[in-house]
DNA sequence: CTGAAAGCGCTTACAG
DNA sequence: CTGAAAGCGCTTACAG
């Protein structure tokens, strides 16, 4: 592959000016910019991205860390949105899989070793031990479904608690006053401000706490189902049903139904994600939408915000989320029966 | 970050022979050895690939291209496996972001100035004039779902067409005789032998050739929610379905249920990829597995046999499938009418 | 406005 | 068995 040499002998001129021309310097003549950009386009040049990143600390390199490693649905999206943003920046996107049982393996020395810029962190434990060296660092980080901030680092995540609470809000519109809630761990932001979601929106519309309508657990189908099945045991069932995801709330569909029940006609079923599974479903679900896609491509634009400028305040960001109405919410037959 | 010249310091050699420590030569006495690594354990010292990649043309990176980037669930599954092969590997994994329209944009120069040293392609047009120069440049690659072959390039993709001959075996034993066929474009490999898998199931069980029950188009859940509902207009409609995809069956299960019929009662209906939607699906989809994860392990085990072994055959591989059958097919009613 | 030179952090013949 | 030196392909003060 030709190199910058290549090109400066076909222009006639020094490597420097070559170099300048690549780098947009505003000194060069434009008849030289000219010369250079012809010899550029005949010989296919491309800059080698190794050479330019050990000299200048520049690799156009931004390293992503997935904890689950591409085992959720909802990553998917996540990464559309970045690719998308990503495609004409300049930068490209490096996989770094984490070692956890590596005692060798740190996650900054592999962001430094790979001299990445900047770094996408998702769905990663608050408090990895591995985190510290990187914020130390100052290593530029966008974190999503985390919240940590850093001087150069910051957050976005969706309004988990008002998607939980636009569904308590509807549910309780239709009618339902007993609604359980089935979620994942409360160990980050997102289990905890669903969480949170849920009991404000119980004392906003004035309706029971009780206890063993909550369970939480991963966000597991088949944990759901058992959870479910074991709240339909109880004296008194609830009416509805809010799930943390689409797959647990397919998990719920199936135990209410194994137990005889419909849905939504005995119970009430909501999910969150607005996944493919949420359409697929039968009855449709219900969901609480978050926009990935925008999420993932508004991290990669803070990131990169946060590379080129160092004064650039990192996102601490909360987008918003809407309420998918579909088929498996109904009116509270208990109601309609006692108001019959 | 600790360079090697801060190694070499501390272990009171020179910086060649701490790379010769790193990169294993056997010339090394084991004193010098033992002093080396301790240095580099100590300043937690990890080699600047950039710097290795330019001297030594080893950036120990695998650069993946993506048709359509990240928008098929499918793709998660194949990620998975590559990556799960990937960690110990020593190399990271890039993603080139294609720029279909941008004039000066080239897969083979991006592959060059990221100094990659083999592809993963995925799913990927088979007569795009992009890829002969990569060919020509004998850049190690491995195709999934291409059915392209080089000096340094293979392939692997599933076996498609023993799984829809599987799904019409499986129909035929439950005395099913209409078979309707709902698939992709014929334009690449997977298209092609999963209609030659139909035909050749039709021909071997002496099942009736019906033009107008074969229908090819995109991926899509909504086309193939159409096509389903324009056979079921034809004078005698199938009475079994194979699709080419798990969203393509739950399209057509709701062009059946739309029309009054059920599955299966009234028509069966299989999928294929077996992704969360079969399990999720209402009735459940029989559908065709293939081992995504798998196939993503392999394709990165025989790039890396490419990359490191000139003399490594590349690889030509396909993988097997299965039916999984589970709720949407079942006993073909015409035939119980006419046998009670 | 342009170029010579130093240097980024490595690897690899080569000499000893 | 070890090290001095050249060089990979760039960028960036600095001099002119």
């Amino acid at each position: 592959m030709a190199s910058i040499v290549d090109v400066a002998k076909r222009a006639g001129v020094s490597i420097a000016t070559v170099s300048k021309v690549i780098n947009n310097y505003p000194s060069i003549s434009r008849k030289t910019r000219l010369k250079v950009a012809a010899a550029i386009e005949e010989l296919n040049y491309l800059p080698n991205m190794a050479a330019r990143g050990l000299v200048a600390k520049r690799s156009r390199l931004i390293g992503v860390f997935l904890s689950n490693l591409f085992t959720n649905p909802f990553i998917t999206e996540l990464l559309a949105g970045i690719e998308e943003r990503l495609r004409h920046s300049g930068y490209d996107l490096v996989f770094l899989s984490m070692k956890p049982n590596d005692h060798h393996y740190s996650m900054l020395s592999h962001t430094r070793s790979r001299d990445v810029e900047g770094l996408i962190i998702i769905g990663i434990e608050r408090d990895l031990p591995e985190l510290q060296p990187l914020l130390r660092a100052e290593i530029p980080s966008v974190y999503i479904d985390t919240d940590i901030v850093g001087k150069r680092a910051g957050y976005i995540t969706a309004d988990s608690a008002r998607g939980i609470l636009l569904g308590v809000a509807h549910l309780q519109r239709l009618g339902h006053r007993r609604i359980a809630f089935i979620t994942g761990e409360l160990n980050n932001i997102v289990g905890r401000s669903r969480f949170e979601g849920y009991q404000q929106g119980l004392r906003a519309f004035g309706l029971p706490y009780i206890s063993s309508y909550i369970v939480y657990g991963n966000y597991d189908r088949a944990e759901a189902e058992a959870a479910m099945a074991g709240m339909l045991e109880l004296q008194e069932p609830p009416t509805g049903v809010i799930c943390t995801s689409d797959l647990m709330a397919v998990g719920a569909i199936a135990a209410i139904e194994a137990s005889g029940r419909r849905v939504p006609d005995d119970v009430s079923v909501i999910g969150f994600d607005n996944t493919h599974v949420a359409e697929m479903s039968r009855p449709r679900l219900t969901t609480v939408n978050q926009n990935l896609r925008q999420i993932g491509a508004k991290a990669l634009s803070h990131l990169i915000g946060i590379i080129q400028d160092p004064s650039y305040a990192p996102p601490v960001a909360i987008e918003p989320v809407e309420l998918i109405v579909r088929d498996s919410t109904a009116r509270c037959r208990a109601l309609e029966q006692s108001g019959a």
